[in-house]
DNA sequence: TTGACGTCGGACATTGCTGTCTGATCTACT
DNA sequence: AGTAGATCAGACAGCAATGTCCGACGTCAA
């Protein structure tokens, strides 16, 4: 693999991820642009726009898998280790929400297999917490699951209209969340 | 306005709700199909794809609205009168799940502004909730009802992609909501 | 009954996309 | 420096969808 066909492989995922972002339908082309190459370079790395997609669903979701494990979710009290988790996807997962409604489509099978490496580390975390009664033991952990990411999603959407200062954002999440699960948010 | 006329508007509106139910980017043509109607007689209707799409929206949440006033969000306890509210919306709501999909990229301003009128209905009874100690105090307003929002939608989506069986959504989406507002759900 | 309204059936132009191909030009590695 | 590999620039066919238009035909309501 030469050097110069690796950096354009990393534009173009770069690209797709902020295009689709922006537009869960964005074009080859707008893919293209922004990553500052030819649309039919694209193809010669990625057969098909699904190829494609399914190349940075699979890398967003290694980033995911890498900064959840970095903050050790399996270390120290649930509630405590549910809020390093909610920090690190503040910061690193917010930016591939969109894909996620992208994949949202796909054979339930297939879903669940590309998520395993998050579940792998979040579902410990939340059964444990379950476990010692911190968190509510009467609801999947696809639920709570669930439940999270739709309020990381909301935090951002809130932050993004003004109508809650930055400074807040990150100590009110974590309240909400934790409540949600059924911890009692001190 | 004659009576076909109205009929056919009624059949479209109808025929677009399943149809996009079953595929969120479901064409005029397919639309017209289970609608037993000409393509162009939707054109006569509605300017365009677009406006077809808002005017349905609008209907789903001009219902659900209604639904919502009618239990009566301003009277009892706070955490009663809001898992009434949420029995009644997620019931309403049952039949365009697919929409809340459709609507979930738009610009966030008009989505803002769709949701106004079920605001308007929830908002005093929160700061109801707040007054008397039922949920958390120390969080502004808009943030509770982007937090109950968040979690309407994501319990929606959860349901369609069969992640949670449909007849334990209600009961799990009253718990987490009245759990992150800061009541404590019992 | 009659005329205005509405729908039908289909044709049509337009647009925007995907995926393929070409030859020319550039660039990384040996 | 030379060569294989990569990108560029742009053309091309194919397809699906949107939105417009038409004349013919049905249907509502006065």
């Amino acid at each position: 693999m030469r050097a110069d066909a690796e950096r354009s492989i990393a534009a173009i995922l770069e690209a797709a991820v902020d295009a689709l972002t922006s537009d869960p339908e964005a074009s080859m082309a707008e893919i293209a642009r922004r990553a500052g190459v030819v649309r039919a370079t694209i193809y010669v790395h990625f057969p098909s726009r699904e190829a494609l997609i399914e190349a940075v669903t699979k890398r967003a979701i290694a980033d995911a898998t890498q900064a959840i494990a970095a903050v050790e979710p399996a270390s120290g009290e649930p509630a405590a280790a549910l809020r390093r988790v909610l920090e690190a996807a503040w910061r690193t997962l917010g930016r591939f929400h969109a894909l996620v409604a992208i994949n949202a489509r796909l054979p339930a099978a297939e879903l669940h297999e590309r998520h395993a490496s998050v579940m792998a580390h979040l579902a410990p975390l939340v059964a444990r917490g379950q476990d010692d009664g911190t968190f509510r033991a009467n609801v999947p952990i696809a639920w709570h699951l669930a439940t999270i990411m739709a309020l990381v999603h909301a935090a951002s959407i809130e932050l993004q209209a003004d109508r809650v200062p930055a400074a807040d954002v990150e100590p009110l999440l974590i309240a909400t969340v934790l409540g949600a699960l059924g911890a009692t948010p001190a």
